[in-house]
DNA sequence: CTCCTTATTGCAACTGGTTGCAATAAGGAA
DNA sequence: TTCCTTATTGCAACCAGTTGCAATAAGGAG
């Protein structure tokens, strides 16, 4: 996806198209990844030490509102933004160990199909952070009771 | 549950029992829904006004990791906590009226069945806030293209 | 009860992010 | 090209939440 395509679609949309706009659409664009709003301020002040913050901020949540990009918390302290990618993915993530496991979209469609059969809810399921204990973090499987009983 | 039962977990765990934490564990319990920390802390101060920020975020971030409330947020720029209620349960909020509908803690079954059969992780699941559009919220079912077909 | 260790509190400074408002500049009309 | 409307920017003040550190007080040992 190339930022020439957003800045198209933002137009299109009725936005303006500002060098601000210009300038943080392609800093997510070529930086593949999950950034933060300082991330993408600083990599922008390399060319234009003048950008603001505020701007960026605004600019990122009308991204996100449009759907261009996807905000998300990985806890810790700073919501990072990524070019919204296609097919939707996932991100499982160790509350201990902090390793990161990308998942297919898919894994949401059972929910998704219940959500909108029981409830008629359309939810927005596009990247998720799910928190949880990676395969190393898991306790010990519990000591299989059948060994405690034939040691009895 | 009450709250002295809350207290006996902290201490049985080995935390200590502080004025500070049962009040923050009482008001949890009595405002039964989802409170944010100023409201917490408000609550308190009526009968205790020297309560102190730092320390009401401090009891709820250990509360949250000892899994005895849930923090969440809806979007409002402030974090709610619930006390952890079981079964779980989850809610789905209208990105456009706001309106919230609870649903069971089982929605998330199949997912967390994947999650722990195809990647040996072991997902917290408790308390979600899931965005979309409620039923009303949908814009109206695309004209049912059968209908054309037959006007054609 | 008294003393000791150290978890917890209180405070003030700080961080990431938001907001109200005046100044600026897209982009459409003429 | 010039003018106009109004979306967007820049700024400074603000808000929710976090952090480092010194003072306090839980709770265990004697
Ligand atoms: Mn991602
Ligand atoms: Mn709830
Ligand atoms: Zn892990
Ligand atoms: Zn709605």
């Amino acid at each position: 996806m190339h930022h020439t395509e957003l800045l198209a679609d933002l137009r299109q949309r009725g936005h303006r198209l500002t060098p601000q706009r210009e300038m943080i659409l392609n800093v997510i664009c070529e930086g593949n990844g999950h950034l933060t709003a300082d991330e993408i301020i600083a990599r922008i002040r390399k060319q234009y030490p003048y950008i603001n913050k505020s701007a960026v901020y605004r600019t990122l949540e009308l991204l996100a509102r449009l759907c261009l990009v996807n905000p998300t918390d990985f806890g810790d302290g700073k919501v990072t933004y990524e070019i919204h990618r296609h097919p939707h993915h996932h991100h499982l993530v160790c509350r201990q160990c902090r390793k990161m496991i990308e998942v297919d979209g898919a894994v949401f469609a059972p929910l998704e199909k219940l959500l909108r059969d029981e409830y008629a809810f359309a939810a927005d399921l596009d990247h998720f952070a799910i928190f949880g204990l990676c395969r190393k973090c898991q306790p010990a499987s519990s000591p299989a009771p059948t060994l405690r009983k034939r040691r009895a």
